[in-house]
DNA sequence: TTTGGTGCAAAGGCTTTGCAGAAAG
DNA sequence: CTTTCTGCAAAGCCTTTGCACCAAA
């Protein structure tokens, strides 16, 4: 029972999905876009957009909020935490044990209803720190 | 010895950051554009995105790139966390001790050098709660 | 057949930028 | 006087949307 109407399987819908669970870059709707084009060409960004929205409200794959101008979008959808490259945009997941406590330790400490927590961190990719600059 | 060279003291960027510094609700770029003109009739928004950039760069402030479609920006500059309501996008500052020690652990677990990290809780405020939506 | 999806192209929202004149140091 | 900043307006980038046609169920 997931949120949300039922969603019909459309070719373009199918072939997004498989080409986002098969990477592990974390990309954006447009390098998706890329990626798809190369089995069906005549797909358009726009439905790219939109079925990458759509697949993230039904919690069937998730869109990242991270740093940087563009969204960036991620095949597995449960809760993990990501670095960041301040240098080339380069997001990893991090190995990290998600930390659901510390949701609890902030609900004490606002009267906002806490629903969900992200932990990012940022800093040099290995390519980015041997390159000075 | 900030990073960046020497900002000039102009009047737009004095009365941009005093106004920033006045308030305690991470104002957008248009936000603090539309307090600094109560002030300064004249300004553009183009003076006060550059300016808003320059002085983060500085680490006069602080930029927030927090989840939602906007960056918006921080008197404060120093490490702190953040909660944001998921339905009106206020975002309020959390009394959390920020938690260095994640760093170090992150940093065992990836090949990037970790220089900052960021945690942002997101749910409903208080006013959004008491409002069936 | 009905309902929702798609491609296309245009529009939208936020941010950045080129330039000539103004102001700080 | 020199260098940096500013206002203005245009451009840029990413994303969303209206519409007529198409396809899944």
């Amino acid at each position: 029972m997931e949120p949300g109407g039922e969603l019909r399987v459309t070719r373009q819908r199918r072939v997004l999905l498989d080409e986002l669970c098969k990477v592990t870059s974390h990309p954006t709707a447009d390098d998706l876009y890329q990626m798809v084009r190369q089995k069906l060409p005549r797909i358009s960004l726009g439905t790219v957009y939109r079925n990458l929205e759509l697949m993230a409200e039904q919690g069937m794959i998730q869109k990242l909020e991270i740093g940087g101008t563009q969204k960036r979008f991620d095949g597995n959808a449960d809760l993990h935490y990501h670095v960041r490259c301040l240098n080339c945009g380069r997001v990893d997941d991090l190995d990290l044990p998600p930390d659901c406590r510390v949701e609890q330790e902030a609900a004490q400490r606002t009267s906002f209803k806490i629903l969900r927590h992200r932990l990012e961190f940022s800093g040099l990719c290995p390519d980015c720190q041997n390159m000075d600059s």
